[in-house]
DNA sequence: AATGAATGAGCATTCATTCAT
DNA sequence: TATGAATGAATGCTCATTCAT
């Protein structure tokens, strides 16, 4: 093993650990002040270094709130993706998509808040955010229905597309209800009272 | 009527006139640009008058926001309530908040972008409007939701508040979706899609 | 009596009443809040007209600065002269100088800070009512000390000059401490004891 | 010297420095034109930095003004506590006190100016002023009239306070007078003047 | 003469970003 | 890599002055 190699290792090791520090700081401050309010200072002091150091790792201040989005839903979608190829029925798939979603969120509240606050804290990062990894996991959620549809389970009368942003929707609020809560209780249990609904609708039989 | 109340009123006429404009000004740059990139000499430019004048109806840019969303609910909710007051079945009642909900929206887009953007865009104000007139509207579906748990027509295994969220975050997701979306659609028929699957569900019965 | 000479004289009186009630609404609250904090708003609002008002009696609001000094000063002068007029001796023309001048500031607090503090907020005020009045004052106290030094009264080894400047200072200083002071006393009898000193030195004989 | 030390002493200095430069540039600029008709910028511009780089050693532009006055008094108060030390008689150090006062004004035109007229400017600056190092001025010439009175040199039929208000308020007005004269003279030699008249008064004997 | 709504120039301060060390 | 001092562009708000009524 040549020296370079032998010392890459911990420097790319320490360069990922400085970038994770980065992103966790910025998180933390971003949901304590909104981007706008939150100095790139404050991101450097929360991580504990100097503010020029940010500027080794990220080009811009916008470029952090980017990278917070863009890992957060990349390890989402992958990790999902995952655990759904070992189901095979659509409703448990549905489930488990809620249940994930709800407790990804419900983990990590600083996240949640960015996600629900900051992303939709302008046109240009829904857009942004939609071409990305949004528009990947609502067509998750649309293609299982169909296949509920396509296998009987579901009704046929209706638009998997519109399914799928109503599931979501309702999520969602789920998840800025809880942020917004000044109680403090369990997010993902939510998924349960969501999909009572989604599944059966609320009228009598 | 006397002269005085004559000249009053065109004066009066004047002045909320010219709120008016810079309310309507102050939507459409909001819109555009987000809440921070808007600058007040945009907002004056759009109004048609000088940076100064905008401080003789508001205090301060924020207050500018405030009075976009005070004024808006404030006359959804009003309308809301004298039309829901000629309904008596609940689920007819839920069908005219859901049509409202987007007819409104869905005839001002860039009152639809501030209210969807901007109202979210940091917890301060989503906590401030939450204590305004959030909280009043949430709580209109609740109780229709109650009242026809009430009256038989809705299942009684569903908690009203929870299905209250949903009902919201489904619609408010289709005028997200609207918002973003890069056809023109008309909005409001996307009731009649949500209130499909909240009153049915989705599954095969 | 033509017509307009009738109507004219009212009219004068009503031009010069307003003009007063500006200058006095103008010495408070320049007194209050000083020159530069005060807005030519409250002044109006002091007088209880309008803003624009100000405008049909002074060109600017400096100029208004400017009058309260010349007025006062004006009318200090004249009415100083007159007095000294009938008194012949330099000693006793001293002490109606000092006594005019601690009663006249005395009698008018407001009037009293605008001299000792906004006349010297500026080397340009303070120039520009050296010119003004300020130089006549300091010699006419000149002049008196020359009298006196001719007369024999006073030691002739002294510049009078200096000799004015330093009942000037020591006055003014008398003034300051007044207007600073927490403790509310008159302001009169301090002339006595300035001229103990200016007449009669600090040692013992 | 350690390393640290070696190390610390060039940044130290350099902070110093700026701030030196910074307090310089600002007397300058106060001294032409007056503490509110400066700008910050003109405050950077003199002293060769950033606008912005002002505020890293000072928090407004209000504390700059204070600074200059504290700085000032503080090092005139010190130097003169020193140097009256080895004086005994009161008559000699009333002498150095009224010479050091018009040495220090007269040695630095700029810093003379922003006393005389700035720190008059408002009533706010002389309260807070007097509360810092004007009245403990005042008080040391107080003191020394008072030994004077008690070892026989000065009468005793005076009030010290009033004794030192109109020595301080002679020496002001010289200073006053100076800075506001087109000629150009040594200010100093004006405190035998002074004393002259303060010591002996002006009758003749 | 009087009004007061409208104007728009002016300015202290902040903060993302750079760069010499 | 890391630092943090320095930069300077950017902007909300104020207020003296104007002018149509």
């Amino acid at each position: 093993m040549s020296r370079s190699a032998r010392s890459n290792t911990p420097v790319r090791a320490a360069v990922s650990d400085k970038r994770e520090a980065i992103l966790r700081a910025a998180t933390k401050v971003f949901a304590r002040k909104g981007y706008f309010s939150s100095k790139v200072s404050d991101i450097a002091g929360e991580a504990g270094i100097a503010d020029g150091t940010v500027y080794l790792y990220f080009k811009s201040k916008d470029e952090i709130l980017h990278s917070i989005f863009d890992r957060a839903m990349a390890e989402f979608i992958s990790e999902g993706k995952k655990e759904l190829a070992e189901i095979s029925e659509p409703e448990a798939k549905l489930h488990r998509i809620a249940e994930l979603h709800l407790e990804k969120l419900g983990a990590d509240r600083d996240m949640a808040i960015v996600f629900q606050v900051e992303l939709r804290g302008s046109t240009k990062f829904m857009r942004e955010f939609s071409a990305a990894g949004f528009a990947e996991y609502l067509d998750i959620i649309r293609e299982t229905i169909d296949e509920g549809q396509k296998s009987g389970v579901f009704r046929k009368d209706l638009k998997p597309v519109v399914c799928a942003k109503i599931l979501y929707g309702a999520l969602d609020e789920m998840v800025t209800n809880w942020i917004l809560s000044s109680k403090s209780y369990p997010l993902a249990p939510m998924a349960g009272e969501v999909l009572k609904i989604f599944f059966g609708g609320v009228m009598e039989k």
